[in-house]
RNA sequence: GCGUCGAUGGUCUAGAGGUAUGACUUGGGCCUUCCAAGCCCACUGCCCGGGUUCAAAUCCCGGUCGACGCACCA
């Protein structure tokens, strides 16, 4: 046990920093916790939220406006998304080889095993979705009535933004495409949720919807943009590897130029942060793995020191599936009217009424921390010390500076905060730190992935100069105060 | 959900029937002109519940949480 349990530790150095710095914190610690839930602490929660700014930031730029919905809906939308109807089957399980089993016609509590032929035993619902109550409702009330006030949270954000798509077409002047955001909690009682931040019962997603002609999926206006971006391609058939998106769309791996399109954003978000690339790759699903909504999915997948290839994103093609599933079950027509390009010799534009394709990419931001923190974290010997840093990018770093006294002196003091003040109300978020060794407050920063130290020394109260002291490679340069804030942003 | 193993200050750890070891961290002080230095002082702990026993961190039972394997992950 001692050489498994020093070797899980020494890999697991993250997971510990993260706890003892303040980033994750098992949620219900005192009450002995819970299964699948995380609390972000105060860096974490920095971290968290500089992570949703840039991915925010980003789909805006793109031209797509955020929403923000509710948690929890009432039954009939989940009836909609299908989301009840694959969630809720009973599950038997093989006694002998443990095989799990969806309750249906071929399969039941008293019949064998169709792997192995064993007995099989029940193994409670399959229902992924947290069920409640909306509204008071009366025990003796009858079925129907127990059913209008069944409500449930989320699974995912996106059903929040299908079902306010003719609000959202309108908003967009009835053109297509057009595209919406959301990040927001989504909740799935996991029945054995693992792995730190891979599977959590309640987590963060940041989802963005494409709605598109599907006359006009192949054909993205902005494809030149992207078409020759390399991408580490794993077809569910035939042979993966590095390909152009051009080369990928044309040889049919990549459906079609909106789903390619996305999938290039997709790296380019997650590159922007800080995944190394060489660490993504694209997987497809294969028909079996997919989800009832999708026609197409591929998934990004980082490749974790820990845990292997894990999916970070999902760009799915939903088709008309959400779209066409509401309009039918609450009885609305959400089709939109689009001009078909006029043939030679006609003098009038014909009008067809289509319902749009969707395309989404779906973030899960808790696992993208938990690639960041990763993939960030580096133990390198620095003379007789093992230094611990996370090599964060400026752009989410939590803390973006520290500011310290050379020496626990008043006068190096009071310099040292009257700057840290200074940059406080600016938008750089610092911090100030006069305990113990200067070498000691460096470590503590790069522990962190705090970016810069601004330090106050003799010179400083002559010149008003001070020294900033670059995280990765620990070298210094001599700076004015005047010009940190230039410096550091 | 099943199986195996585990849980001791903030972190990591010693202890295998007599209420706990050490290191680091943290806080205070001294010292210190740039990378976890040194010295002094201080704080903090046996996952929860039940049982056995004069006595339980230690043994037994149950639970919770975690790691790993199987299964699950629309």
């Amino acid at each position: 046990m001692a050489s498994a349990s020093s070797k899980e530790r020494s890999r697991d150095g993250i997971a510990e920093l993260a706890r003892r710095r303040g980033f994750l914190w098992q949620a219900f610690e005192i009450y002995g916790g819970a299964s699948g839930f995380y609390d972000y602490g105060p860096l974490g929660a920095l971290l968290k939220r500089r992570v949703e700014e840039a991915w925010r930031k980003f789909y805006l730029r793109e031209g797509f406006y955020e929403i923000e919905t509710t948690n929890v809906a009432p039954r009939e939308i989940f009836e909609a998304s299908g989301h009840l109807e694959s969630f809720t089957d009973r599950a038997v399980v093989c006694k002998h080889c443990k095989s799990f089993f969806r309750v249906s016609e071929g399969v039941d509590v008293r019949g064998k095993c169709p792997e192995c032929g064993g007995e099989l035993e029940a193994a409670g619902e399959i229902n992924l979705m947290f069920q409640t109550r909306i509204g008071l409702s009366k025990e003796e009330r009858d079925e129907e009535a127990q059913e209008k006030t069944e409500g449930y949270l989320r699974p995912e954000t996106a059903q929040g933004i299908f079902i306010n798509f003719q609000r959202l077409l309108r908003f967009n002047r009835d053109k297509l495409p057009f595209g919406v955001i959301q990040i927001g909690k989504a909740y799935r009682n996991e029945i054995s949720p693992r792995k730190s931040l891979i599977r959590l019962r309640e987590f963060t997603m940041a989802e963005a919807e494409v709605f598109v002609d599907p006359g006009e999926k192949s054909n993205h206006p902005r494809f030149d943009e992207v078409k020759d971006r390399m991408l580490w391609f794993v077809p569910s058939e035939g042979e993966g590897g590095e390909k152009s998106l051009e080369e990928a769309v044309r040889s049919g791996i990549i459906s079609n130029e909106y789903l390619g399109y996305h999938i290039v954003k997709v790296e380019e978000f997650l590159e922007r942060i800080g995944i190394p690339r060489d660490k993504l790759r694209f997987r497809q699903h294969r028909p079996e793995e997919m989800a009832h909504y999708a026609r197409d999915c591929w998934d990004a997948e980082f490749l974790s020191d820990r845990y292997g290839w894990m999916e970070i994103v999902g760009v799915a093609d939903r088709g008309d599936y959400d779209l066409s599933s509401h309009a039918s079950h609450s009885n609305t027509d959400i089709g939109v009217h689009v001009q078909l390009p006029a043939r030679e010799g006609e003098t009038v534009k014909t009008k067809a009424k289509i319902t749009p394709h969707v395309i989404e990419p779906s973030y899960g931001i808790d696992r993208i921390i938990y690639a960041l923190l990763e993939s960030s974290f580096y133990e390198e010997q620095v003379g007789k010390e093992k230094r611990k840093v996370l090599r964060l990018k400026n752009e989410i770093a939590p803390i973006i500076a520290a500011v310290f006294p050379l020496l626990n002196r008043d006068e190096l003091k009071s310099k040292a905060k009257e700057v840290f003040q200074m940059l406080r109300d600016t938008s750089i978020f610092v911090e100030y730190d006069d305990s113990g060794s200067i070498g000691r407050r460096y470590r503590r920063q790069d522990e962190i992935g705090t970016p810069y130290c601004i330090t106050i020394d003799y010179e400083t109260l002559a010149d008003d100069t001070v020294t900033v002291r670059e995280r990765d490679t620990m070298k210094q340069v001599r700076v004015p105060i005047g010009k940190l804030e230039e410096v550091l942003v």
